[in-house]
DNA sequence: GGGTTTATTGAATGATCATTCAAGTATATA
DNA sequence: TATATACTTGAATGATCATTCAATAAACCC
């Protein structure tokens, strides 16, 4: 009996990422989503309930990507070669709509006022440091790097790192790539104590 | 002849630094605004032009203080004294409204839709950056530190750990003062080479 | 102290914001 | 093919956005 509906939800998904991702929380209107999405106000809210349901949608599938992406990469390159050519990639995919991380973008613009999305953001954040950290720790066993440090510490120290390269990135008088390779290099000595 | 004001216009721009750093350029509104400086808006508009304009003169604002607070720095701690304080400072110093830097946050939220701001924000971390390229070449010369790298190529690697920290240090999970110290102990060892 | 000039006030403007909802339309089953 | 069920449409809602401006109040010079 029912009627099926004519967009696909996981695609929409998707486009809505890309829109937030690139132009922010405030910047982005229900106008700018319609028009992204095709979609009209009843059905979008039919479909997702409000705008910051889907940014959170958004935020999910973002986090869901990178992990992805991350995945990939550690089969081709291993632990140690993946988090070095991750740095790289943040740089160089031409498939992001800028380089700045969306967890980032997230928590500055929404962090000073107290949106619940700034809790999902950290979470995310939380999340990706400890595969970071699983990634370190699987290094280390393998020998790729030293065990002088804790992997949960090098990996809270390469977070900081990959968000500092991605600010970076988006100045556009920066020479990312470089920048990247630098962080990357210093995965491979002794890490100073503080 | 003509009637004075009443508001010190250099404290009301402080004002307005602080609102809109904490709150973002979309997370402030005119009525933000009002309420922060005490002003209506035919009071405002006279002053100030429009809310572009005030953010402008704030961002201004925003740069000035901290290279005050950097030269200070120096005056105490020296070149490279005056960098590793520095780390700290910025997740120490309770007089800020929130962690990350306020060029940061310009430029996240706003270069996505090209707003003008965002090339004000660029130049800001340039000049930022310069003035760190000038701290290094001083502690170059005073055998603080060792001459393997430039100091303007040590200068864009510490301007983007220092982003990194300070996005960190928003998070709220994260030891951002041990965060701070390793950076700082990084900048005594020879630089990696990418 | 009168007259001029400028600051202050706050209501009004028109645009845009996210969201709602009633009416219309298409599909799948029976 | 009739009917039930859901999706689609787009106008309407009320709030809030930045900004304008005419009216009012205060301060300075002569």
């Amino acid at each position: 009996m029912p009627r099926t509906a004519s967009f696909d939800r996981d695609v929409l998904i998707a486009n809505a990422r890309e829109i937030f991702w690139k132009k922010g929380w405030a910047g982005t209107s229900m106008k700018d989503l319609e028009k992204g999405l095709g979609l009209h106000p009843g059905s979008f809210y039919a479909a997702f309930g409000s705008k910051d349901a889907l940014y959170e949608l958004a935020l999910d599938r973002y986090v869901e990507e990178g992990q992805a992406r991350l995945d990939q990469l550690v089969q081709t390159h291993g632990a140690l070669g993946a988090l070095k050519a991750y740095l790289r990639s943040v740089v160089e995919d031409s498939t992001m709509p800028i380089r700045a991380c969306m967890l980032s973008k997230t928590l500055l613009e929404l962090s000073g006022q107290d949106n619940p999305l700034t809790a999902k953001a950290r979470q995310h954040m939380a999340t990706m440091e400890a595969r970071f950290a699983a990634l370190f720790a699987q290094a280390q066993r393998e020998g790729g790097i030293n065990t002088d440090v804790s992997p949960e510490k090098r990996a809270r120290r390469f977070q900081s790192d990959l968000m500092g390269l991605r600010v970076s990135a988006e100045r556009g008088d920066v020479d990312a790539l470089e920048l990247a390779d630098e962080i990357a290099a210093d995965l491979d000595r002794p890490q100073a104590q503080a």
